[in-house]
DNA sequence: GCCTGGCACTCCCTTGTGCCGACTGCTAGC
DNA sequence: GCTAGCAGTCGGCACAAGGGAGTGCCAGGC
C-alpha cells in the first residue's frame, strides 16, 4: 500500500462511486459500468487507468484478473472518513424510533433488549447493545423485608431500578424491627452514592454499628455485591438472521464463525466495548458514531465485517454502547444516522426512566 | 397411506433400522447398506420387497427413483412410539446438568434463559423455554417506598421474585406513613394469594378502605397489573446456530423460514405452548416429554423439523415448558432423556429459589 | 501530456455431455 | 417365501466448450 498517493478530485469521485456501487450491488465494479451509469465525461479506458492507480494505492482490489474492482479496507475507510455524504434520519425511521420509545418498557435491561430489536429491524443488520455498568448507577434504596421469622427478602434499588433481590433463610429468628433499622441506616448512609463507591468495608461498617449478626452482615454484603455486578456486563444482540440476506454470508462457514462470536457474550463485549473503556465511565462520551472496518476489528472472522458503534448516556455518568454489525458493504451513512438517532432517543428515554 | 398395514417383527426391525441409520448418516438408506451393516439373515432382495411394502404403507418415502429410503412422518412416529429404545441420561450429561444448576442464577427469568443455553449446548439443537405464567405465582409482598415527597417506588414480589417495580411521580405531596399503611394493608389482605385471584376490584377495595388518593389507587392498580403480566409470556430461545450444522438446513431458504419463526416470540410461543394450555395451569402436568414430528407441527416451514416438549413445575401450581427444536432426523431417545432430565433439575432448582 | 478506441488476453461461470455408481423392481428358479 | 441376477432409472461428478465481463496495453489523436 502506498500512503503517499494523493487522491485528486477525479480519483476521489471514482473511488466514491465504486464503493457506492459495490455497496448497492454486491458485484465487483468495472470501468464500463461506471461510465455508463455515472456521468464521468471520460472513456472507460481512462477510468481503467485511474482504477489501476487506485489499486496500486491500496484503495481497491481485484478479486481475480478479469473481474471489476472491489473496495479494500482502506478504500472503505477513505469513503467513510472523507468521501461519503453524511445522512440524516429519514422521516420514516425517525417516526419508528419515536414510536418504539413512546411505549417502551421502563425497565433498564428490557429497554436495552428492545432497542437491539428496533435497531436490527431498522438497519437490517445485527444490532448489539451494552447496558451501562451498574457500578455507575446511583444507590437509591435497600429494603430488608420480613417475610417470616426465618426468611427475609432483600432488595437493592439503584437509579437503574431493582439491581438485586434475594431471599435469605436465617438459622435463627430475626425481628422485623431489626431489619427496618438496618435498612434505614444503610439508606441514610449510602443515599445517592455511586454504586462503585460502596465497598464491602462500608457495608460492614454500618452492620457493625447496629450490631447485627454475622449472618445478616454477610447477607447484606452479598446483596450489595450482586447489585454492583461488576463481572458480567449486560449485553444483548438481535437480528442475526438479517445477515443471511447478505450474499457475503451465503458461505455457511463464514456465517458460523460470526454467529460463534455473537453467541459468546464475552467476545462480543470485547468487540464493542473498546471505546467504552477507553473513554472511562467518568468522562462524557463522544456521542459521534465510530466505524471500524474489516481488519480494524482485529478478528479474522470479522475481516469482511464492519461495526458502527455509538455510546448512549444513562443519567449523568453512566454510559452504554449501541452497535451495528454487518458486512463491510454496509450503507454507512444510513447506519450511522440510525445508530446515533437511536442512541439519542435511548438516552432521552432512560433519563425519563431513571430513578432520581 | 394404508393404516391397516400391520408391522410384523421383521418389518418393524427394518423400519427401526432405516430410521436409526438415516438419523445417523443423513443419507437415504438402501437395501444393500442395510444387509451389510446389520445382521438381517436375509438377502438385500428380500429387504427390497419389505421396503417396498413399508413405502406402500406410508412409513418410508423415496426421494427419487434410484435412491434409498427415508422415513416419512408416520415412519418417525412409529419409531418414536413403538420401536426405539428409551434412553437414560448419560453420566456426562447428568453431570453437566447438575453443575449448571448448582451455580445457576436465583432469578426466575435468568434461570430460564440459562436453561435454554444449557439445553441447546447439550442437545446440539435449538432450545426454547417458556417461563411459568406469573398469574400462577403466589403474591408475597408489595412495598411502596417513599423516595421523596413527590416520588415513590413500588415493588411487587411474588413467589417468583420481583415481578414489577416502578417509580411514580405524584402531583401532590405524599406521606411516608400513608405508603407504609397501604403496603401493610395490601400485604395482609393478599398474602400468599395466587396472583390470578387478585383483580383490579380487590386492589381498589383496599385503597378505598384506607381512603388514599385516586392517583395512588391508579398507581397501585397498574403495578399489580404489570406484576400479573398476562399478555406477554416470557420466552427464551438459544442455539439457533446449532441448526447450521444440520445438512437439511444448508438450504438458506429453509433456514431463514425457521429463524423467522423463532424470532417471532408469538409464533414461537404458540408452537410450544399447545400442551401447556391444554393441560391448564391448575392440573398437575404430565411430565412425560411429547414429540411432534414434521407436519404434526402444523407449520409448513417446520415440515422437516421435530419438536420435543416437556413441562416443568414451578412450585405447586406453576408450569413452564422446555422444548428442543431440530430436524426430524434428530436423536429422539437422547433428546427426550435430556429434556426430561433438564426439566426435572430445573423444577428442583426453582423450588429452591421460590419464595415461600 | 492526457485521453481514447481497439485488441488480445485472462478468468469465471454456465451449459451440455458422458460416465459412474447407487439403488430399485422384476423375474425366474430354488 | 427367499434369492440371484439383470435391466432400468436417476443423481452427481468430471470435463470440455463457449460466452461474457473486464482488464492491460498500445498506437494514434486532440
Amino acid at each position: 500500500m502506498n500512503d503517499k498517493l494523493e487522491l485528486d478530485k477525479r480519483k476521489a469521485f471514482i473511488l466514491a462511486t465504486v464503493v457506492y456501487e459495490y455497496i448497492n450491488t454486491a458485484e465487483p465494479v468495472g470501468s464500463v459500468t461506471l461510465t455508463q451509469k455515472y456521468n464521468l465525461g471520460v472513456s472507460s479506458a481512462t477510468i481503467r487507468n485511474e482504477m489501476a492507480e487506485l489499486e496500486a494505492g491500496g484503495y481497491l482490489v481485484q478479486p481475480h484478473t478479469s473481474a471489476g474492482r472491489v473496495p479494500s479496507d482502506a478504500g472503505y475507510r477513505t469513503y467513510v472518513d472523507r468521501l461519503m455524504q453524511p445522512e440524516t434520519l429519514t422521516k420514516d425511521d425517525a417516526r419508528r424510533i419515536r414510536d418504539q420509545f413512546r411505549d417502551a418498557s421502563r425497565e433498564l435491561s428490557e429497554v436495552v433488549e428492545q432497542t437491539t430489536r428496533l435497531l436490527s429491524g431498522l438497519s437490517g443488520n445485527l444490532a448489539i447493545a451494552i447496558a451501562p455498568s451498574r457500578d455507575s448507577h446511583a444507590f437509591k434504596h435497600v429494603q430488608l423485608i420480613w417475610l417470616s421469622a426465618r426468611t427475609s427478602l432483600a432488595i437493592v434499588v439503584t437509579s437503574g431500578g431493582v439491581a438485586a433481590q434475594r431471599v435469605f433463610e436465617w438459622s435463627s429468628d430475626v425481628a422485623a424491627d431489626d431489619l427496618t433499622r438496618l435498612s434505614n441506616a444503610l439508606n441514610s448512609r449510602f443515599g445517592n452514592r455511586v454504586m462503585e463507591a460502596i465497598g464491602a468495608n462500608d457495608v460492614e461498617a454500618v452492620c457493625a454499628e447496629l450490631g447485627v449478626t454475622a449472618e445478616i452482615r454477610d447477607a447484606v454484603r452479598s446483596i450489595f455485591a450482586t447489585a454492583r455486578q461488576t463481572d458480567e456486563p449486560e449485553i444483548a444482540a438481535a437480528g442475526a438472521q438479517n445477515l443471511l440476506d447478505q450474499p457475503e454470508f451465503h458461505d455457511l462457514r463464514k456465517l458460523r464463525a460470526i454467529l460463534r462470536i455473537v453467541e459468546e457474550q464475552r467476545t462480543l463485549y470485547d468487540l464493542i466495548a473498546d471505546e467504552l473503556n477507553a473513554d472511562g465511565a467518568t468522562a462524557a462520551p463522544d456521542p459521534t458514531p465510530h466505524v471500524r472496518i474489516g481488519h480494524e476489528l482485529r478478528a479474522d472472522e470479522l475481516a469482511e465485517c464492519s461495526v458502527v458503534t455509538v455510546p448512549y448516556r444513562f443519567g449523568d455518568r453512566g454510559v452504554g454502547m449501541l452497535a451495528i454489525l454487518g458486512p463491510r458493504r454496509m450503507p454507512y451513512g444510513r447506519l450511522i444516522a440510525l445508530a446515533s438517532g437511536t442512541a439519542r432517543s435511548l438516552g432521552d428515554h432512560l433519563s425519563d426512566v431513571e430513578i432520581r
